[in-house]
DNA sequence: TTTACTGTACCGTCTGGACGGTAATGTCAA
DNA sequence: TTGACATTACCGTCCAGACGGTACAGTAAA
Protein backbone atom coordinates (compact mmCIF):
# COMPACT_ATOMS: atom_id res chain seq x y z
CA UNK A 1 0.00 0.00 0.00
CA UNK A 2 3.17 2.13 0.54
CA UNK A 3 6.26 1.77 -0.59
CA UNK A 4 7.75 4.62 0.29
CA UNK A 5 6.70 7.40 3.11
CA UNK A 6 5.41 10.52 2.54
CA UNK A 7 6.37 12.60 5.23
CA UNK A 8 3.05 14.15 5.26
CA UNK A 9 1.08 11.40 5.95
CA UNK A 10 2.76 9.50 8.94
CA UNK A 11 2.87 13.01 10.19
CA UNK A 12 -0.74 13.29 10.11
CA UNK A 13 -1.01 9.89 11.81
CA UNK A 14 1.48 10.70 14.73
CA UNK A 15 -0.37 14.22 15.38
CA UNK A 16 -3.76 12.32 15.63
CA UNK A 17 -2.48 9.70 18.18
CA UNK A 18 -0.86 12.14 19.34
CA UNK A 19 -4.17 13.88 20.14
CA UNK A 20 -6.29 11.57 21.09
CA UNK A 21 -3.93 10.82 23.73
CA UNK A 22 -3.26 14.37 24.69
CA UNK A 23 -7.11 16.16 24.38
CA UNK A 24 -8.75 13.10 24.70
CA UNK A 25 -10.64 10.78 22.15
CA UNK A 26 -13.36 12.82 21.99
CA UNK A 27 -11.29 15.54 20.45
CA UNK A 28 -10.18 13.70 17.53
CA UNK A 29 -11.80 15.91 14.70
CA UNK A 30 -10.55 16.20 11.20
CA UNK A 31 -9.55 20.03 12.02
CA UNK A 32 -7.77 18.94 15.47
CA UNK A 33 -5.32 16.50 13.33
CA UNK A 34 -5.02 18.62 10.60
CA UNK A 35 -3.74 21.68 12.83
CA UNK A 36 -1.89 20.03 14.79
CA UNK A 37 0.13 18.21 12.02
CA UNK A 38 0.66 21.36 10.18
CA UNK A 39 -1.01 20.57 7.04
CA UNK A 40 -4.73 22.48 5.98
CA UNK A 41 -7.82 20.28 6.41
CA UNK A 42 -7.75 19.74 2.37
CA UNK A 43 -4.22 18.44 2.78
CA UNK A 44 -5.31 15.86 5.10
CA UNK A 45 -8.10 14.82 3.25
CA UNK A 46 -5.84 14.33 0.17
CA UNK A 47 -3.97 11.35 2.38
CA UNK A 48 -7.10 10.36 4.12
CA UNK A 49 -9.94 10.93 1.83
CA UNK A 50 -12.11 10.75 4.94
CA UNK A 51 -12.37 10.23 8.60
CA UNK A 52 -12.85 6.08 8.35
CA UNK A 53 -10.01 6.15 6.11
CA UNK A 54 -7.91 7.99 9.24
CA UNK A 55 -9.06 5.64 11.76
CA UNK A 56 -8.03 2.60 9.36
CA UNK A 57 -4.63 4.06 8.91
CA UNK A 58 -4.58 4.75 12.87
CA UNK A 59 -5.23 0.71 13.21
CA UNK A 60 -2.94 -0.55 10.28
CA UNK A 61 0.11 2.11 11.23
CA UNK A 62 -0.50 0.41 14.94
CA UNK A 63 -0.64 -3.03 13.87
CA UNK A 64 2.50 -2.60 11.84
CA UNK A 65 4.56 -1.19 14.61
CA UNK A 66 3.76 -3.87 17.27
CA UNK A 67 4.49 -6.50 14.49
CA UNK A 68 7.78 -4.68 13.52
CA UNK A 69 8.82 -4.41 17.19
CA UNK A 70 7.65 -7.84 18.15
CA UNK A 71 9.66 -9.33 15.05
CA UNK A 72 13.04 -6.98 16.23
CA UNK A 73 13.04 -8.64 19.71
CA UNK A 74 12.27 -11.85 18.29
CA UNK A 75 14.86 -11.35 15.95
CA UNK A 76 15.30 -14.94 14.20
CA UNK A 77 14.62 -17.55 17.31
CA UNK A 78 10.89 -18.11 16.45
CA UNK A 79 10.75 -20.64 19.13
CA UNK A 80 7.28 -20.28 21.40
CA UNK A 81 9.53 -19.31 24.75
CA UNK A 82 11.20 -16.67 22.80
CA UNK A 83 7.77 -15.19 21.29
CA UNK A 84 6.53 -15.20 24.61
CA UNK A 85 9.76 -13.68 26.36
CA UNK A 86 9.49 -11.05 23.81
CA UNK A 87 6.00 -10.46 23.51
CA UNK A 88 5.73 -10.00 27.51
CA UNK A 89 8.81 -7.43 27.55
CA UNK A 90 7.24 -5.52 25.02
CA UNK A 91 4.22 -5.35 26.67
CA UNK A 92 5.99 -4.50 30.20
CA UNK A 93 7.86 -1.62 28.19
CA UNK A 94 4.53 -0.35 26.93
CA UNK A 95 2.79 -0.15 30.13
CA UNK A 96 5.88 1.85 31.68
CA UNK A 97 5.45 4.81 29.34
CA UNK A 98 3.43 7.75 30.81
CA UNK A 99 0.59 7.97 28.46
CA UNK A 100 -0.90 4.75 26.93
CA UNK A 101 0.28 4.67 23.29
CA UNK A 102 -3.34 3.71 21.60
CA UNK A 103 -5.81 6.38 22.94
CA UNK A 104 -7.12 6.85 19.59
CA UNK A 105 -8.86 3.08 20.10
CA UNK A 106 -11.90 4.89 21.74
CA UNK A 107 -12.06 7.31 19.28
CA UNK A 108 -12.25 4.41 16.60
CA UNK A 109 -14.70 2.50 18.96
CA UNK A 110 -17.45 5.26 19.21
CA UNK A 111 -16.69 6.08 15.27
CA UNK A 112 -17.66 2.52 14.76
CA UNK A 113 -16.69 -0.56 16.57
CA UNK A 114 -15.80 -2.79 13.15
CA UNK A 115 -13.20 -0.63 12.62
CA UNK A 116 -11.04 -2.66 15.25
CA UNK A 117 -11.96 -5.86 13.39
CA UNK A 118 -7.87 -5.82 12.02
CA UNK A 119 -7.13 -5.35 14.73
CA UNK A 120 -8.81 -8.20 16.86
CA UNK A 121 -7.82 -10.47 14.23
CA UNK A 122 -4.11 -9.56 14.92
CA UNK A 123 -4.75 -10.21 18.24
CA UNK A 124 -6.36 -13.32 17.86
CA UNK A 125 -3.34 -15.11 15.58
CA UNK A 126 -0.67 -13.26 17.77
CA UNK A 127 -2.18 -15.47 20.76
CA UNK A 128 -2.82 -18.53 18.54
CA UNK A 129 0.88 -17.96 17.68
CA UNK A 130 1.86 -17.39 21.10
CA UNK A 131 -0.34 -20.76 22.61
CA UNK A 132 1.46 -22.73 19.68
CA UNK A 133 4.60 -22.68 21.22
CA UNK A 134 3.35 -22.79 24.82
CA UNK A 135 4.47 -25.72 27.24
CA UNK A 136 1.61 -24.86 29.50
CA UNK A 137 -1.71 -23.85 27.55
CA UNK A 138 -3.85 -22.30 30.70
CA UNK A 139 -0.49 -20.77 31.73
CA UNK A 140 0.19 -18.83 28.81
CA UNK A 141 -3.71 -17.68 28.53
CA UNK A 142 -3.31 -16.55 32.12
CA UNK A 143 -0.75 -13.91 31.23
CA UNK A 144 -1.74 -12.74 27.71
CA UNK A 145 -5.12 -12.27 29.35
CA UNK A 146 -3.76 -10.19 32.48
CA UNK A 147 -1.42 -7.94 30.06
CA UNK A 148 -4.83 -7.40 28.62
CA UNK A 149 -6.24 -6.12 31.77
CA UNK A 150 -3.16 -4.14 32.36
CA UNK A 151 -3.36 -2.72 29.06
CA UNK A 152 -7.19 -1.81 29.74
CA UNK A 153 -6.63 -0.71 33.08
CA UNK A 154 -4.15 1.73 31.50
CA UNK A 155 -5.88 2.62 28.26
CA UNK A 156 -9.37 3.57 30.88
CA UNK A 157 -6.75 5.63 33.49
CA UNK A 158 -6.76 3.46 36.27
CA UNK A 159 -4.08 3.21 38.04
CA UNK A 160 -4.99 0.71 40.71
CA UNK A 161 -1.04 -1.42 40.83
CA UNK A 162 1.07 -0.72 43.32
CA UNK A 163 4.54 -1.16 42.48
CA UNK A 164 4.96 -3.93 44.83
CA UNK A 165 1.73 -5.19 42.73
CA UNK A 166 3.42 -4.51 39.49
CA UNK A 167 6.51 -6.27 40.44
CA UNK A 168 5.31 -9.79 41.55
CA UNK A 169 2.69 -9.70 38.53
CA UNK A 170 6.29 -9.05 36.26
CA UNK A 171 8.09 -11.42 38.10
CA UNK A 172 5.36 -13.97 37.23
CA UNK A 173 5.06 -12.78 34.09
CA UNK A 174 9.05 -13.08 33.18
CA UNK A 175 9.34 -16.16 35.04
CA UNK A 176 10.07 -19.40 32.27
CA UNK A 177 7.08 -21.05 31.88
CA UNK A 178 8.32 -24.89 32.11
CA UNK A 179 12.15 -25.51 31.31
CA UNK A 180 15.31 -23.67 33.22
CA UNK A 181 14.07 -21.17 35.68
CA UNK A 182 15.36 -18.07 33.78
CA UNK A 183 18.05 -16.28 36.03
CA UNK A 184 17.62 -12.76 35.76
CA UNK A 185 18.43 -12.02 31.65
CA UNK A 186 19.13 -8.29 30.54
CA UNK B 1 -29.27 11.66 45.25
CA UNK B 2 -32.22 9.54 44.66
CA UNK B 3 -34.41 8.43 47.38
CA UNK B 4 -37.15 6.53 45.32
CA UNK B 5 -36.76 5.76 42.00
CA UNK B 6 -39.05 7.26 39.27
CA UNK B 7 -39.52 5.18 36.64
CA UNK B 8 -38.10 7.93 33.83
CA UNK B 9 -34.74 8.58 34.86
CA UNK B 10 -34.23 4.64 34.99
CA UNK B 11 -35.58 4.09 31.89
CA UNK B 12 -33.11 7.31 30.31
CA UNK B 13 -30.45 5.43 31.90
CA UNK B 14 -31.36 1.54 30.63
CA UNK B 15 -32.11 3.08 27.04
CA UNK B 16 -29.04 5.00 27.02
CA UNK B 17 -27.65 2.27 27.61
CA UNK B 18 -28.76 -0.10 25.27
CA UNK B 19 -28.52 2.68 22.53
CA UNK B 20 -24.40 2.16 23.32
CA UNK B 21 -24.86 -1.25 23.53
CA UNK B 22 -27.01 -1.87 20.25
CA UNK B 23 -26.36 1.16 18.08
CA UNK B 24 -22.66 1.17 19.24
CA UNK B 25 -21.19 4.28 21.66
CA UNK B 26 -20.73 6.92 18.78
CA UNK B 27 -24.72 7.02 18.69
CA UNK B 28 -25.37 8.12 21.99
CA UNK B 29 -26.74 11.22 21.59
CA UNK B 30 -28.98 12.95 23.36
CA UNK B 31 -31.95 12.82 20.88
CA UNK B 32 -31.43 9.37 20.41
CA UNK B 33 -31.45 8.39 24.01
CA UNK B 34 -34.71 10.29 24.90
CA UNK B 35 -36.56 8.41 21.96
CA UNK B 36 -35.38 5.16 22.75
CA UNK B 37 -36.16 5.94 26.33
CA UNK B 38 -39.59 6.86 25.05
CA UNK B 39 -39.05 10.53 26.96
CA UNK B 40 -39.18 13.79 24.92
CA UNK B 41 -35.63 15.68 25.26
CA UNK B 42 -37.35 18.28 27.28
CA UNK B 43 -38.08 15.61 29.56
CA UNK B 44 -34.94 13.62 28.89
CA UNK B 45 -32.93 17.14 29.97
CA UNK B 46 -34.98 17.66 33.42
CA UNK B 47 -33.83 14.04 35.11
CA UNK B 48 -29.94 15.15 33.12
CA UNK B 49 -30.15 18.58 32.36
CA UNK B 50 -26.83 18.41 30.91
CA UNK B 51 -25.36 15.18 28.64
CA UNK B 52 -22.13 15.20 31.17
CA UNK B 53 -25.01 14.80 34.14
CA UNK B 54 -26.30 11.44 32.16
CA UNK B 55 -23.10 10.24 31.82
CA UNK B 56 -22.37 10.32 35.17
CA UNK B 57 -25.14 8.99 35.95
CA UNK B 58 -24.88 6.03 33.93
CA UNK B 59 -21.30 5.35 35.39
CA UNK B 60 -22.65 5.74 39.36
CA UNK B 61 -25.77 3.45 38.02
CA UNK B 62 -23.10 0.92 36.84
CA UNK B 63 -21.44 1.05 40.43
CA UNK B 64 -24.81 1.06 42.24
CA UNK B 65 -25.88 -2.50 40.09
CA UNK B 66 -22.71 -3.99 40.35
CA UNK B 67 -22.20 -3.47 43.82
CA UNK B 68 -25.50 -4.47 44.89
CA UNK B 69 -24.82 -7.53 43.15
CA UNK B 70 -22.09 -8.51 44.91
CA UNK B 71 -23.52 -7.95 48.45
CA UNK B 72 -26.07 -10.15 47.05
CA UNK B 73 -23.73 -12.20 45.93
CA UNK B 74 -21.22 -12.36 49.17
CA UNK B 75 -24.65 -12.32 51.82
CA UNK B 76 -23.24 -12.04 54.98
CA UNK B 77 -19.87 -13.89 54.72
CA UNK B 78 -17.16 -10.93 54.02
CA UNK B 79 -14.32 -13.47 54.22
CA UNK B 80 -12.12 -12.59 51.56
CA UNK B 81 -12.36 -16.05 50.19
CA UNK B 82 -15.85 -15.85 50.23
CA UNK B 83 -15.97 -11.98 48.12
CA UNK B 84 -13.23 -13.32 45.74
CA UNK B 85 -15.49 -16.01 45.37
CA UNK B 86 -18.20 -13.86 44.25
CA UNK B 87 -16.49 -11.28 41.71
CA UNK B 88 -15.10 -14.30 39.80
CA UNK B 89 -18.39 -15.81 39.44
CA UNK B 90 -19.77 -12.30 38.73
CA UNK B 91 -17.52 -11.42 36.33
CA UNK B 92 -17.60 -14.24 34.39
CA UNK B 93 -21.48 -14.79 34.17
CA UNK B 94 -21.09 -11.18 32.93
CA UNK B 95 -18.84 -12.76 30.24
CA UNK B 96 -21.22 -14.98 28.88
CA UNK B 97 -23.37 -12.07 28.10
CA UNK B 98 -23.98 -12.08 24.58
CA UNK B 99 -23.57 -8.05 24.80
CA UNK B 100 -21.19 -6.33 26.88
CA UNK B 101 -22.92 -4.41 29.19
CA UNK B 102 -21.18 -1.54 29.82
CA UNK B 103 -20.79 -0.56 25.92
CA UNK B 104 -21.28 3.60 26.92
CA UNK B 105 -17.39 3.74 28.16
CA UNK B 106 -16.56 4.47 25.22
CA UNK B 107 -18.75 7.57 25.02
CA UNK B 108 -17.89 8.30 28.75
CA UNK B 109 -14.29 8.55 27.33
CA UNK B 110 -15.11 10.21 24.51
CA UNK B 111 -16.91 12.48 26.25
CA UNK B 112 -14.01 13.38 29.09
CA UNK B 113 -11.94 10.35 30.52
CA UNK B 114 -12.51 11.72 33.89
CA UNK B 115 -15.99 10.65 33.86
CA UNK B 116 -14.68 7.22 34.77
CA UNK B 117 -12.97 8.63 37.68
CA UNK B 118 -15.70 7.20 39.86
CA UNK B 119 -15.46 4.31 38.68
CA UNK B 120 -11.76 3.80 38.64
CA UNK B 121 -11.80 4.56 42.27
CA UNK B 122 -14.43 1.86 42.95
CA UNK B 123 -12.46 -0.61 41.41
CA UNK B 124 -9.25 0.51 43.12
CA UNK B 125 -11.55 -0.21 46.47
CA UNK B 126 -12.68 -3.62 45.11
CA UNK B 127 -9.28 -4.74 44.46
CA UNK B 128 -7.49 -3.31 47.82
CA UNK B 129 -11.13 -5.64 49.54
CA UNK B 130 -9.84 -8.39 47.32
CA UNK B 131 -6.46 -8.50 47.73
CA UNK B 132 -6.88 -7.96 51.69
CA UNK B 133 -8.58 -11.01 51.70
CA UNK B 134 -6.46 -12.97 49.61
CA UNK B 135 -4.04 -15.46 50.94
CA UNK B 136 -2.04 -15.62 47.94
CA UNK B 137 -1.81 -11.93 46.79
CA UNK B 138 -0.20 -12.64 43.64
CA UNK B 139 -2.36 -15.24 42.30
CA UNK B 140 -5.33 -12.60 43.46
CA UNK B 141 -3.75 -9.75 41.41
CA UNK B 142 -3.04 -12.34 38.36
CA UNK B 143 -7.05 -13.78 38.84
CA UNK B 144 -8.33 -10.22 38.94
CA UNK B 145 -6.16 -8.76 35.77
CA UNK B 146 -7.37 -11.87 33.86
CA UNK B 147 -10.67 -10.82 34.44
CA UNK B 148 -10.27 -7.48 33.31
CA UNK B 149 -8.20 -8.51 30.29
CA UNK B 150 -11.41 -10.58 29.33
CA UNK B 151 -13.54 -7.74 29.87
CA UNK B 152 -11.83 -5.44 27.88
CA UNK B 153 -11.26 -7.81 24.85
CA UNK B 154 -15.12 -8.54 25.16
CA UNK B 155 -15.78 -4.46 25.24
CA UNK B 156 -13.31 -4.18 22.06
CA UNK B 157 -15.15 -6.62 19.85
CA UNK B 158 -12.04 -9.54 20.15
CA UNK B 159 -13.72 -12.90 20.49
CA UNK B 160 -10.06 -14.52 20.65
CA UNK B 161 -10.74 -17.31 23.80
CA UNK B 162 -12.00 -21.00 22.47
CA UNK B 163 -14.42 -22.57 24.18
CA UNK B 164 -11.92 -25.02 26.06
CA UNK B 165 -9.71 -21.94 26.91
CA UNK B 166 -12.20 -20.60 28.40
CA UNK B 167 -12.85 -23.56 29.83
CA UNK B 168 -9.47 -23.50 31.18
CA UNK B 169 -9.33 -19.99 32.61
CA UNK B 170 -12.48 -20.14 34.72
CA UNK B 171 -11.26 -23.56 35.81
CA UNK B 172 -8.13 -21.91 37.54
CA UNK B 173 -10.06 -19.00 38.50
CA UNK B 174 -13.04 -20.85 40.00
CA UNK B 175 -10.44 -23.17 42.03
CA UNK B 176 -9.32 -22.19 45.71
CA UNK B 177 -6.75 -19.62 46.15
CA UNK B 178 -4.49 -22.02 47.95
CA UNK B 179 -2.41 -23.17 45.06
CA UNK B 180 -0.44 -21.28 43.56
CA UNK B 181 -0.13 -21.35 39.42
CA UNK B 182 2.39 -23.66 37.77
CA UNK B 183 5.16 -21.31 38.38
CA UNK B 184 8.73 -21.61 39.67
CA UNK B 185 9.03 -20.04 42.67
CA UNK B 186 11.67 -17.31 43.32
C1' DT C 1 -49.75 24.42 43.94
C1' DT C 2 -46.11 21.55 43.00
C1' DT C 3 -44.06 17.86 40.47
C1' DA C 4 -43.20 15.71 36.45
C1' DC C 5 -43.22 15.84 32.54
C1' DT C 6 -44.53 16.80 26.81
C1' DG C 7 -43.82 19.33 22.61
C1' DT C 8 -42.10 22.74 19.69
C1' DA C 9 -39.13 26.07 18.32
C1' DC C 10 -34.89 27.70 18.10
C1' DC C 11 -29.68 28.91 18.59
C1' DG C 12 -24.67 28.62 18.21
C1' DT C 13 -21.12 25.60 17.45
C1' DC C 14 -18.74 21.97 15.57
C1' DT C 15 -17.92 18.56 12.15
C1' DG C 16 -17.13 15.84 8.01
C1' DG C 17 -16.63 16.50 3.65
C1' DA C 18 -17.11 18.52 -1.09
C1' DC C 19 -14.99 21.65 -4.07
C1' DG C 20 -12.27 24.74 -6.61
C1' DG C 21 -8.10 26.54 -6.75
C1' DT C 22 -2.65 26.38 -7.28
C1' DA C 23 2.20 25.62 -7.39
C1' DA C 24 5.72 22.38 -8.37
C1' DT C 25 7.27 18.60 -10.91
C1' DG C 26 7.25 15.32 -14.50
C1' DT C 27 6.12 13.39 -19.24
C1' DC C 28 6.13 13.52 -23.98
C1' DA C 29 5.25 14.58 -28.63
C1' DA C 30 6.34 18.03 -32.34
C1' DT D 1 13.67 23.22 -27.24
C1' DT D 2 9.27 23.98 -26.38
C1' DG D 3 4.55 23.92 -25.51
C1' DA D 4 0.69 20.92 -23.80
C1' DC D 5 -0.94 18.27 -20.60
C1' DA D 6 -0.78 15.11 -16.28
C1' DT D 7 0.14 14.16 -11.60
C1' DT D 8 1.12 15.13 -6.95
C1' DA D 9 0.52 17.50 -3.00
C1' DC D 10 -1.46 20.34 -1.03
C1' DC D 11 -4.52 25.16 0.61
C1' DG D 12 -8.74 27.76 1.83
C1' DT D 13 -13.52 28.18 1.65
C1' DC D 14 -18.04 26.79 2.08
C1' DC D 15 -21.96 24.12 3.47
C1' DA D 16 -25.52 20.92 5.21
C1' DG D 17 -26.42 18.49 9.07
C1' DA D 18 -25.93 16.92 13.76
C1' DC D 19 -25.34 18.12 18.21
C1' DG D 20 -25.92 20.05 22.99
C1' DG D 21 -28.54 23.11 25.11
C1' DT D 22 -32.24 26.87 26.03
C1' DA D 23 -36.78 28.68 26.40
C1' DC D 24 -41.26 28.36 27.04
C1' DA D 25 -46.07 27.20 26.85
C1' DG D 26 -48.99 23.55 28.08
C1' DT D 27 -50.84 19.42 30.77
C1' DA D 28 -52.17 16.06 34.03
C1' DA D 29 -51.83 13.97 38.34
C1' DA D 30 -50.93 14.18 43.52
Amino acid sequence: MSGNRPSSRSRILAAAAALARDAGPGKLSLDAVAGRAGVSKGGLLYHFPSKAALMTGLVEDYIAEFEANLDEAVTRDDSGEALMKAYVAMSLKSLDEKQPPASWIFSAMAEDPDFLDPFNDFRRKLLQRLLAGSADRTRTLLAYLAIEGMHSLKLFGADLLSGDDRDAIDAYLLSGSTETPASPEE
